[in-house]
DNA sequence: TTCGTGACGCAGT
DNA sequence: AACTGCGCCACGA
């Protein structure tokens, strides 16, 4: 039988995959939107753990000051900032212009969550 | 069961 | 801006 953090993560999985191109949202941010406020730390456990295969936008989680998580100069760092660029996504310095954070309608997004 | 850990967040200095 | 400390919480050793 599947455990409750199952079912946490594929809530977590569900936001993620809802972020729109060219945009980012934090991790605390993904953890509201999910009902599960104060776990910031669990989407970026989550994240890590994703399966390959849902293809998730994880590269459009960022912190909550708008920078990449990992360490600088490393692959992972380097991989996220690639995939931003990628999507037209600007950086000031160490972090990503304030323009591109995502901030949903929630009654579009309830809707989106239904399916 | 207790303890350390982490792709976090926030307030205080 | 840079650092630090503490809250938070699921997990695994």
């Amino acid at each position: 039988m599947k455990s409750k953090a199952d079912n946490k993560y594929q809530r977590i999985y569900q936001v993620v995959a809802l972020i729109p191109h060219g945009q980012v949202a934090s991790y605390g941010q993904v953890a509201d939107l999910a009902g599960l406020p104060k776990h910031a730390r669990l989407v970026s456990k989550a994240l890590k753990l994703a399966p390959e295969h849902l293809n998730l936008p994880w590269h459009r989680v960022i912190s909550s000051q708008l920078n990449i998580a990992f360490p600088t100069a490393t692959p992972m760092y380097l991989a996220q900032k690639q995939c931003l660029l990628a999507e037209g996504v600007t950086f000031k310095g160490n972090q990503v212009a304030a323009q591109y954070r995502w901030q949903p309608d929630l009654f579009t997004l309830l809707q989106q969550l239904e399916h």
